[in-house]
DNA sequence: CTCCCGATAT
DNA sequence: ATATCAGGAG
């Protein structure tokens, strides 16, 4: 019978919040300003931008909100908006029929339910045409300070790779955060994990030779 | 589960 | 050519 090779897993290291504490630290000390990458200058640029993130880069949202908010400013002026207009102005970011018509159905209710202005509870922003869980949260943490957890394509991803969590549904993934992570951290830790998503943990090649939290990463630790 | 979908890196 | 990008709805 072969030996077996060593192969460290989640358990063997430290485990829970001792764990999560020096990736923590670790991210604390790598994205000591990490924020909100998208532009926006009240909470709808901010939801409006988040909509249109979807499977697309922050870069290219920007490059789009741009242009989209030096024409269109108010909630009422997204809802009275000719839909063809608004779908070719979205139509870098992919999804563009979907986005635009999203925005506009989100502006109409927020204009006529909410008086034009953006809801600032989570129930009340999933109500609206196109917002879900992880753009509620991204606009509650950004715009109305509310904490949450953004469990977006990078968290979801990190925390799988990192063995913070085994669930890789987005509702679930969040809940195991949440218990595992200071509530007043909940809008920073999601944007430290987004920017190592980015710069060092991305998708198709992981750098794990320069990433500090190998050691505290189950899967750094087993392809060393 | 599938569909929506353009732009970019590999 | 294929995978991926701050997802959401049916």
């Amino acid at each position: 019978m072969e030996p077996k090779k060593f192969k460290p897993t989640t358990q063997q290291m430290e485990d829970g919040p001792e764990r999560l504490n020096k990736i923590m630290v670790e991210l604390e000390k790598l994205y000591p300003d990490a924020k909100c990458a998208l532009v926006y200058k009240n909470p709808l640029e901010l939801m409006i931008a988040t909509i249109l993130s979807a499977q697309c880069t922050d870069v290219r949202v920007n490059i789009v909100t741009k242009d989209l908010f030096k024409k269109y400013h108010k909630a009422k002026d997204f809802a009275e908006v000719e839909i063809g207009e608004l779908e070719e102005m979205v139509k870098p970011t992919g999804f563009y029929r979907n986005k635009a018509k999203n925005i506009k159905a989100a502006c109409i209710v927020i204009q006529e339910k909410y008086k034009g202005k953006v809801p600032g509870t989570l129930e009340e922003l999933v109500e609206l045409p196109g917002v879900g869980r992880k753009t509620a949260n991204v606009v509650l943490g950004n715009a109305f300070d509310v904490p949450g957890i953004t469990t977006d394509t990078h968290v979801i991803r990190l925390s799988r790779l990192m063995g913070l969590s085994s669930n890789t549904d987005p509702v679930r993934l969040e809940y195991d955060l949440m218990d595992i992570v200071p509530q007043k951290q909940w809008t920073k830790f999601s944007h430290m994990m987004i920017y190592h998503g980015r710069n060092i943990c991305n998708a198709r090649k992981p750098d794990c030779d320069n990433c500090s939290l190998r050691k505290h990463c189950s899967f750094g630790l087993e392809t060393e």
